[in-house]
DNA sequence: TCAAAAGTGTTCACCGTACACCCATGG
DNA sequence: CCATGGGTGTACGGTGAACACTTTTGA
């Protein structure tokens, strides 16, 4: 029996009778990489309000789970992925930001391999990916959150190398470079990047060669999540 | 009439009655700086459960106000300031946290002058100011969510002189100093010290000195706001 | 006159950034 | 053989960190 359990039996359920309760929803903002590019994974609703507008996946927090469990259970319906890399943002309780009834919402924000996706499932909610560039209007205050996501992944991506949850499991230098480039909307140098990189040793050079988009061959890498997590327990900073 | 509003008028509120609704609680971390050291403003809890345990100063999010709101009304019952500096924390939704009844807990950080705050509603709430190093163990998760808000004022500190709002009007290099150390829990050398924030070109030298610490005394200073948000707007960066 | 805090400059190591040429290969 | 992308090293300036002595004045 654990410590809450115990202080259940002592502490009856009588005291906060009087309170109002709300609506609770987590939002998420699913990013992903393809084609030298950041796009974001939308939704067209199905339902009232909204029918027909595009919107961020959502849905509403039940009794018996966490806010991270119902995100993580919002994500798998939509993309039948799971142990995604998953990262609460931020609360958003404007009165009126939904206009059916108060509801309070947490944004969640979601890196996941784009290929990895199951198309049929993305399909069954007409949900379609789009450039971070040609993100249509949402509903609610769902543009307000992909703003405050795209804030948060540049600053993450600076400090700590989630970035590969994006990547397929074997990429390339330059792979890795646009998608840097692509997070942080600029371009690099690509002899300091490809320096930097390799100072922070979390990567595994494999013997292996992609010759799709050169003649000459681009030595594949591989993320060392072992070496990673060394580093991070030891106080590592990767910054980049 | 607003677009909220108007939406509100053509989507009848009949789409959200089957979800689940929970109690929703701000929780405040409340930094100060005093005698050279970072302090907590804890209370005691004089109702149940956990009547007469140290928690953080809390209460329910009601229907009519947004989370920052009912944060400063928090903030407001306990120290009598308004326009504090107030920052989403972070969301915190363990099924058994409260063990009364399922409540998922927002919570914010605060930083206060602690000489302005207000001691008879200190004393009202049975609230007392601890040592960083001598929190008492807390109800719930409340030790959880200062550890949190430690990290970020840390972090924040680094990046943003948010420090300010834990003096007075009128400081002395020295106190600064003493802040920052306290804040990162480390020394710091006094000549660079002075050096990194005279660049940084936002304090304002007064001709006054502070003689109380000193026999020759010491230059007071001000925080100057203006020039403050001129250089943020520019996008300045205070990395300390 | 002395104790206690204030104030102030220089040096060095490291890191970020800018920058250009040769290599391998498929077509 | 040449066009295309791959791969690599160096030089410079700026920043963070270490470090010590003089000044003032009340007791």
């Amino acid at each position: 029996m654990t410590v809450m359990e115990n202080l259940a039996k002592i502490f009856p359920k009588n005291n906060y009778d009087n309170q109002d309760k709300v609506l609770l929803a987590v939002d998420c903002i699913i990013f992903g990489f393809d084609d030298d590019e950041l796009k974001l994974l939308l939704i067209k609703r199905n339902f009232q309000p909204e029918k027909g507008k595009w919107s961020l996946m959502g849905g509403f927090l039940g009794m018996n789970e966490t806010l991270n469990d119902a995100a993580s259970r919002v994500l798998n319906n939509l993309t039948g992925l799971n142990d995604v890399y998953l990262e609460q943002l931020s609360v958003f309780s404007d009165l009126e930001r939904d206009p059916v009834e108060r509801t309070v919402s947490v944004a969640y924000f979601a890196l996941i391999n784009i290929k990895k996706n199951d198309k049929k499932l993305i399909r069954a909610n007409s949900a379609q990916w789009f450039s971070l560039s040609e993100v249509p209007p949402l509903i609610f205050d769902h543009n307000e959150m992909v703003q405050k996501a795209i804030k948060q992944l540049r600053y993450k991506t600076s400090i700590q190398p989630i970035g590969f949850e994006l990547l397929p499991d074997k990429f390339t230098m330059r792979q890795l470079q646009k998608l840097y480039e692509a997070i942080l909307n600029q371009s690099i140098d690509k002899r300091n990047f490809s320096k930097k990189i390799s100072q922070l040793d979390i990567l595994l050079k494999l013997d292996e060669k992609d010759t799709i988009s050169s003649k000459k061959g681009a030595y594949l890498y591989k993320f060392d999540e072992k070496k990673y997590r060394q580093k991070a327990a030891n106080g590592f900073v990767f910054k980049l």
